[in-house]
DNA sequence: ACATGATATAGTAAATTTACTACGCTTAAC
DNA sequence: GTTAAGCGTAGTAAATTTACTATATCATGT
């Protein structure tokens, strides 16, 4: 009742919300609470136990003020690369 | 059962699936068989009675070849402009 | 040692999304 | 005028998401 039966057992969505949350020092808990929804659901959405919804995903990108497709993605994110983090 | 009870009676969430299907003359019919899912999620989709789980929105969003942005929006899509529909 | 904050696990319950079936309504094609 | 396609409405059932509680671990700070 839980995990994305779909795909078995891979993740039904990646994101790149730990390190955004890291780069930005803001706790699961405040994000929670910024997005409205419970402390839990952000570590669900974390380990990719199940595919938010396209409602809570716009919340979440408000918040890091960025668009959805840097913060999900169906496929898993690369590590950035040097003209990212220096700005290319 | 069915319709987003955070907000009473306003759409869950906006989509542009309509215009972005009469452009491509694709019917519901065949976007939910590209997308994989019922014809009747995407009606409601289109109602605006849900907002879709983001693994789905991605997925539309790869039939379109758009950003989900360009797709789906919290608030209501304005109408093109001049620009967009000339190449500005 | 103790308290605290952050995260993980487990389990239950409620809400929302998705699937499916059946019908009614229009419009276009024949 | 019948057929078929496309869309809307209704209703039920299944699956997934979200809420919530409790407990455990780990790291930090005092």
């Amino acid at each position: 009742m839980k995990k994305s039966s779909r795909n078995g057992d891979r993740p039904a969505l990646y994101t790149r919300l730990p390190m955004l949350r890291a780069e930005r020092g803001i706790s699961r808990k405040e994000l929670a609470e910024r997005v409205g929804v419970h402390v839990q659901t952000i570590g669900y959405i974390e380990r990719g136990e199940y595919s938010p919804s396209l409602d809570l995903g716009f919340r979440i990108a408000a918040v890091f003020e960025l668009p959805i497709e840097a913060i999900f993605s169906p496929q898993p994110f690369a590590t950035l690369d040097a003209s990212a983090l220096t700005g290319g």
